[in-house]
DNA sequence: CTGTTAGCGCATTCAC
DNA sequence: GTGAATGCGCTAACAG
């Protein structure tokens, strides 16, 4: 900290003193400057590893720099160089396993950046909204990684005059940079393994393909599931398709709509492994065996997937967090770097729940 | 965005042109102002709801504002205010059940809040000692939130010195504001429940007691668990404790340790769920009946338990991090506010795996 | 090589 | 009520 000092010229603006003694004062880099003898601009040139300075100086400044434990302000900073230094993350529900793991992606590579992480949860539309409106015009963030929620050409114009880089994850729109999967093959992956198993009468189970976030995983899948029936001289069967939220509630009860059909089906493909979770419940509380009775497979290759012995989709979930970083790390030191999609591989993996 | 504007005063720096065309320039308090024909103090003024601003004038500012579509700068605020205007969460492991709960309760908190939520994620010792070292004093944030990681005197020190609020969540220290749950008593519960169920031999599986972390709720459940079995009477054997790490793997070898014991224990206390599933996976491996072979108990109640049918302690974790952070913004209101410890209460949740 | 100066965009006295 | 001036702490020219 800044002991009193002598120097009482006319622009000493870092005095400070240690009046309260547990008041705590910013040490300024004037503070710095002074205890070293040098200019502000030589301690500035210090901090930012300027070769144009003598070393014996820069020995100097770095010792008042140790000896006040200095540390630049970043908001100081950060108005000077008119960044933010910070990326901001527009992802729905983060708690969720799916967006959990695509965060640690995100996580660990801004970690080794200089930027540092602001999480905007979105769990309602008007949220979003909010967000897609407000964050990327708030002068808040060097960059924004949107989540699983695609923009509007509104959204997208107004950004773009904003000037702030945006990098889809999991969402798509022709205009900006973003890391993909193709769900239309993931479904078609499980579908095709379960008739492949030699299941004939195979459900569908996931999100309301249309619904107010806008998440398109579910019809796209959808698409992949219908094809696979298609390409396998299958018929559809309407009522082999079931809606639900979420909640393992809610899957649970779709469930319980399908095996109570005439002819239920003796697979089911659901959309995601924390839905599928619901589906094994509701065939335990009917004392249906899997995977003879009814098979089923679900969606993401989440954590604890593989402990329930659940065959899925895998889908790169951490990668694609990590990549959209790296992606808007590029794209914020060349903001004219056009526009690129960029599609990471599905794998399916087979386990207990489709093969006994 | 702001025209070109006629007025060539001398002190125009708010002056700014359309050259580019698709040059993103950010609007300032300048342009509003000499839009709205007012000095800038006006425009703060109207921003920050100042009552004493005649309602025309604000109108006329207001659109000024509106057509700009002008956001003030928060680096610019912060920088005026002396306030960061974030909260910083150091948490171990973020992306694990329990963590991402407590988050949960973070960040719902500070999303009502006008602060910004800034993580640093831990994995090693190594990152935890320069959040520790680097956070509080780096100017970045206003107050910190600390989950699970018990600081130093010589850290606390150092913080109050840096004149940084800061919280702890499910760890402690005399000096600091805490909430924190009863690791003894919930290691107690646990093991008492299983006393009650009939059983005498009954194993624990936690990390190690001594871990680089220094994580103390192993360490407390256990106090819970040999006062237990010493209240009922029950003799304490060593090799009924069991350490192991975090994964699954190592848990499910911890299990395999007990079960080759030549008096296996026939209930086993898991210090915590995400352990309790390797446990269980290792019984299933064995063939052996879960509560009938082996009980098992686990402790978190994170969101799988329910599933898993796992009977475990309830912790209110989001609770915990809701509720840290309402105190840290009370805090930061008040920084004389003197320390206190919340305790919040534990609540044992009995379901399959127990009771048959 | 180094000190000085002028902003960065805002909040905040102080006068008027 | 309102405008002008000052400062927040730093970076980046610009002189010397």
């Amino acid at each position: 900290m800044p002991v009193l000092s002598a120097g009482e010229g006319p622009l000493n603006r870092g005095q400070r003193s240690l009046i309260g003694g547990d008041q705590a004062v910013a040490v300024t880099i004037y503070d710095v400057a002074e205890r070293a003898g040098v200019g502000i601009g030589t301690v500035s040139r210090v901090l930012n590893d300027s070769p144009q300075v003598r070393e014996k100086t820069r020995q100097r400044v770095l010792a008042a720099i140790e000896e006040f434990n200095y540390r630049p302000s970043p908001i100081a900073q950060r108005l000077s160089l008119r960044k933010t230094l910070a990326i901001g993350v527009i992802t729905p529900f983060f708690t969720r396993p799916s967006f959990v793991e695509r965060l640690r992606g995100v996580e660990a590579v801004i970690a080794e950046s200089e930027y540092d992480l602001i999480i905007y949860n979105v769990e309602t539309v008007a949220r979003r909204d909010i967000c897609f409106q407000e964050v990327p015009t708030s002068h808040r963030v060097d960059g924004l990684i949107i989540i699983s929620l695609s923009p509007g050409d509104e959204d997208v114009a107004r950004w773009a005059e904003a000037g702030v880089p945006v990098i889809l994850v999991d969402a798509d729109h022709p205009l900006l940079t973003r890391v993909v999967t193709d769900d239309v093959a993931g479904g078609y992956k499980a579908t095709r393994h379960l008739i492949e198993l030699g299941h004939r009468k195979i459900a569908y189970i996931s999100n309301p393909l249309d619904n107010p976030f806008g998440f398109t995983s579910s019809r796209y899948r959808y698409r992949g599931y219908r094809q696979a029936l298609a390409d396998f001289g299958l018929p559809f069967q309407p009522e082999y398709h079931q809606e639900s939220d979420h909640s393992r509630a809610q899957t649970r009860a779709a469930t319980e709509r399908l095996l109570s059909l005439d002819d239920p089906p003796t697979a089911i493909f659901v959309a995601s492994d924390t839905r599928a979770m619901g589906v094994l419940e509701a065939l335990k509380a009917r004392g249906l065996k899997v995977p003879d009775d009814v098979a089923v497979i679900g969606y993401d290759d989440i954590e604890v997937a593989e402990y329930l012995g659940l065959s899925t989709v895998h889908q790169p979930l951490y990668e694609t967090g990590a990549l959209g970083v790296e992606l808007l790390l590029k794209q914020i030191d060349d903001p004219e770097r056009s526009p690129m999609r960029v599609e990471l591989p599905l794998e399916l993996v087979v386990r207990q729940t489709t093969v006994g």
